[in-house]
DNA sequence: TCTGGGGTCCTAGGACCC
DNA sequence: TCTGGGGTCCTAGGACCC
C-alpha cells in the first residue's frame, strides 16, 4: 500500500506562508528571469493561465483581475520542502522524496484508518509548516497518484468529483464500483505515465478515462505502445510493478543550463556563463560523491525567435575521471571555444557532466596504475588531495555565504560582471531563510 | 522586448566480434 | 569463397516525469 503526500501549487504556497496578504488572490510564480509562469495559484488556474505560460502573455491580467507574479526563491522552497518532507515521513515506515513536493510513503505494516491518519498528517503539515498539501492512497504508486489527482482536485473544482474525497482520498479503501466509478471521471491523460502523445493516440483507440486504460489488455498495450506503458496498465490494475526508493540512487548526469535574459553575442560572456554552470554542476558532483568522465557543453539560439538560428553541442572527454572545478572547466571552455561562433545571438547555454562513477573508483584505479595523462599540477598523490581539500573549501563557503561568494575565475577573465544573466531586476526582491525563521502554527 | 531547468527509461539500428 | 546466428556496446531519438 502506498500514500502520495503533494504540496498544493508548492511554490505560491511556500510564498503564501511569508505573504498571508495573497491568499484569495491570483498569484504565478515565475522562472529564472521572469520567463514563464511556473506555479500558478487556484485563482490564478482558474483564470485559465497555463503551466509554463510565457509572463508577457499573461502580464495583462495583473491589470485586469489583480494577478500577482512573484520571482522564484528556490533556496526558501528547498527550507520549507524538508520541513513538510520530514512530517509527511511520520505517515509510514518508508519514504521516497519523489520531488521538491512530493513524496511516496510505503504504508506496508501500518494498521488502522488509513484514510484517518492522512487527515491527522495533514493537518500537522498545515498547521506546522503553513504548507497545504493532499494525500491520495492506493494499492500501487500509480494508483496513489491517482487518488491524490482525485484528492486535490475535489478540493478545487467543487462537482468534479463527490465532496468527501476532497484533501485526502483514500482508493484502496472503497468498494469496486466506487473506484471504477472515480476512474471513470478521470481523463486518461491525467494518469501518471500517460503524457500527451499517448493520451491523443489512445484517445483514437477509443480509450478516453482512466477507467478505460485499466481495462486494456496489457499484451496489446506492450505490442502496440510500450513496456512502459503496460507497466502502467498493470498499477492501475492494482498490481504492485513499481516499489518505493527508499535511498535515492546517484544521478547519472547533472546538468546546469540556463536561458539568457537578454540575447548574449560576445564569447567572452558566454565563457563566464560556461564556467559559472560547470562549478554549480561540479559542487552537485561532489555532494554524492561522483566523478566525472566527460563534460558536455552546448549553446544556442532561441528557436522562437526569426533570426538565423545556431544550435551545437560538443561532449569532451576529461583528462581523468575528477569532480575538480579547474580541470572540468577548463575542459569545458575548450569545448565551447570549438563550437562558438561569432554573429549569433545566443539565448542559452549549458553545462552536462556525463559518464559518471563513484568517486572511489577512480581513486582505486589510481592507485593500481590505471588512470595516465594526469595534468601537471595532478602527478602526485599529495597535489590531488591539495586540489580536493581546495573544493571542499569552497563548497563549505558557498554553502555558508551564499553561491557565487567564491568563483573561478575563469579562462583569464577579470571580475565576474555577469551581463548574461539579468534582464532587469527581479519583480520581487530574494531573500533566504533558515530553519528557525520559518513562522510556525499558523492557523 | 519578453518563452524554465532539470532528470529517467526504452528502443532501434549500426558497428564489431566470435 | 560462401554462409549463420548471437552477443555487446554505443548513439540517437522518443516518450515520460516534476
Amino acid at each position: 500500500m502506498f500514500a502520495l503526500v503533494d504540496g498544493n501549487n508548492f511554490y505560491v504556497s511556500c510564498e503564501r506562508v511569508f505573504r498571508p496578504n495573497l491568499q484569495h488572490t491570483p498569484v504565478v510564480v515565475l522562472s529564472n528571469n521572469d520567463g514563464c509562469a511556473i506555479a500558478r495559484s487556484n485563482e490564478a488556474k482558474a483564470l485559465d493561465i497555463k503551466m509554463g505560460a510565457p509572463w508577457f502573455q499573461i502580464q495583462h491580467l495583473s491589470e485586469s483581475h489583480g494577478l500577482v507574479a512573484l520571482s522564484a526563491n528556490f533556496a526558501l522552497y528547498g527550507d520549507m520542502s524538508d520541513r513538510m518532507m520530514s512530517i509527511a515521513a511520520g505517515l509510514g515506515p518508508t519514504q521516497e522524496i519523489y520531488s521538491i513536493d512530493e513524496s511516496f510513503i510505503g504504508l506496508d505494516g501500518v494498521r488502522g484508518n488509513l484514510a484517518r491518519r492522512a487527515r491527522i498528517i495533514r493537518s500537522r503539515i498545515l498547521q506546522w509548516t503553513g504548507l497545504p498539501c493532499g494525500i491520495g492512497i492506493g494499492a500501487t504508486k500509480t494508483l496513489a497518484k491517482l487518488a491524490n489527482y482525485i484528492a486535490k482536485t475535489a478540493e478545487r473544482k467543487p462537482g468534479s468529483y463527490p465532496q468527501e474525497y476532497a484533501q485526502v482520498c483514500d482508493l484502496s479503501s472503497i468498494s469496486l464500483e466506487e473506484r471504477q466509478y472515480l476512474l471513470g471521471l478521470t481523463e486518461i491523460g491525467e494518469v501518471w505515465g500517460v503524457g500527451r502523445r499517448y493520451a491523443a493516440q489512445l484517445k483514437e483507440y477509443g480509450m478516453h478515462t482512466a477507467l478505460d486504460l485499466s481495462r486494456m489488455d496489457p499484451a496489446v498495450v506492450r505490442s502496440r505502445w510500450s513496456v512502459v506503458l503496460e507497466r502502467t496498465v498493470r498499477e492501475l490494475q492494482g498490481t504492485a510493478c513499481i516499489q518505493i526508493e527508499d535511498i535515492a540512487p546517484d544521478k547519472k548526469e547533472i546538468a546546469c543550463t540556463r536561458s539568457f535574459g537578454h540575447p548574449v553575442t560576445q564569447r567572452s560572456d558566454l565563457q563566464e556563463a560556461i564556467s559559472e554552470f560547470t562549478s554549480r554542476a561540479c559542487e552537485k558532483l561532489r555532494r554524492q560523491n561522483s566523478h566525472a568522465n566527460q563534460v558536455l557543453c552546448f549553446i544556442r539560439t532561441s528557436p522562437f525567435r526569426k533570426e538565423k538560428q545556431y544550435s551545437r553541442s560538443i561532449c569532451i572527454r576529461l583528462p581523468r575521471p575528477c569532480a575538480d572545478t579547474k580541470i572540468i572547466t577548463q575542459s569545458a571552455i575548450q569545448g565551447l571555444n570549438l563550437i562558438y561562433k561569432s554573429g549569433y545571438k545566443y539565448a542559452k547555454a549549458g553545462v552536462m557532466l556525463i559518464d559518471l562513477q563513484p568517486a572511489d573508483t577512480t581513486q582505486l584505479n589510481l592507485d593500481i596504475g590505471l588512470t595516465d595523462d594526469l595534468c601537471a599540477e595532478d602527478r602526485t598523490p599529495e597535489s590531488r588531495v591539495d586540489q580536493s581539500r581546495l573544493m571542499q573549501t569552497m563548497d563549505a563557503v558557498n554553502l555558508r555565504y551564499g553561491k557565487s561568494t567564491l568563483l573561478l575565475a575563469s579562462a583569464g577573465l577579470g571580475g565576474v560582471n555577469r551581463s548574461w544573466s539579468m534582464k532587469q531586476e527581479r519583480r520581487t526582491p530574494q531573500y533566504t531563510t533558515r530553519w528557525q525563521d520559518i513562522p510556525i502554527a499558523r492557523a
